[in-house]
DNA sequence: TATGTCTGCAACTCAAAGGTTGCACATCCG
DNA sequence: CGGATGTGCAACCTTTGAGTTGCAGACATA
C-alpha cells in the first residue's frame, strides 16, 4: 500500500507513540495538549506525530491556530488484515507439506 | 500477552527481519542457510532470529548439529486480532462523539 | 499594546540497533 | 584423520532514532 509493512510496523514499534495513539484514539488533540499529558517535550511529540502521519495512522486538521491530530482506526484495521493474511499463509505452508506427502493439492493463486 | 504490543511491532519493523520471516514462512531454515540467501552475515541473521524468537514470531528446533527456525503464523494472527480490535475502538469513539451530541449514552466502564 | 500560548525549524546529545570481523568449538562427511 | 560446515560468543564500528534545548514567528486575548 502507501507505506511498506516494515515501515508501518516500525511506526508502531515505539512505546511513546502508542501512548500518543491511545490518547488520539479517544479524541482529537494538539501536540501541545499531548505534551502536557506525556513526560516528553512538545518537539518530541511533534516528531512522533510526523512519523505516524506519514504512515497514515493519524490525520491532522488545522483548527483555528492550532493543529489537532486524531487516530485513524481504518489504517490499523488494514494493517491487521494484511498481517492476518500473511500469518495464515505461513500456517498453510506447513499443512501443505503434509498434503504434499499424500495427495497433490490444487493450484493456488497468490492473489495480488 | 507474552510480549507488549510495541515490542512485537518493533520486531516487525525491520526490512531484513521480514526477509527472514517470509523465507521461514515457506519452510524451516537454519541461520547459515538464511545467510546464504541474504546479503548479511550469519551473525547478523542470528541476532534477528533471537529478536523474533523472543516475541514468539519464530520457533527453533535442534535438528542434528544445526538449529532450524520456522515462522509462527498463529503469533502473527494473534497480533492482527489485537490491532484490529484497537482500530475498531478508535473508530467507535468517533461515532460516540456524535451520539453524545444527541442522546446521553450509558455510563461506561473503562473495563480493566 | 503586551503577554501567554501554539507552532515550526535547527543544532545537539546520547543510547540503542544493525552490522561486521575474529575466534573457539562441535560435528558431519569424504 | 582432516577438512568443510554450523554454531556461539565477544569486541567493535557506525548509523539511526528518541529526546532535548533554544529561538523566532503567528495569533489570540486581557
Amino acid at each position: 500500500m502507501t507505506a511498506g509493512l516494515p515501515v508501518v510496523c516500525a511506526a508502531l514499534g515505539d512505546a511513546t507513540r502508542w501512548e500518543i495513539l491511545t490518547r488520539l484514539g479517544r479524541g482529537p488533540l494538539s501536540a501541545s495538549a499531548l505534551a502536557r499529558e506525556l513526560p516528553v517535550s512538545r518537539q518530541a511529540i511533534g516528531k512522533h506525530l510526523e512519523v505516524l502521519r506519514e504512515v497514515g495512522l493519524v490525520e491532522s486538521e488545522q483548527r483555528g491556530r492550532e493543529v489537532v491530530y486524531l487516530a485513524v482506526g481504518a489504517r490499523l484495521g488494514a494493517l491487521a488484515r494484511e498481517l492476518d493474511r500473511i500469518g495464515r499463509s505461513w500456517d498453510s505452508r506447513l499443512l501443505r507439506i503434509k498434503e504434499l506427502a499424500e495427495g497433490p493439492p490444487e493450484a493456488e493463486g497468490t492473489a495480488k
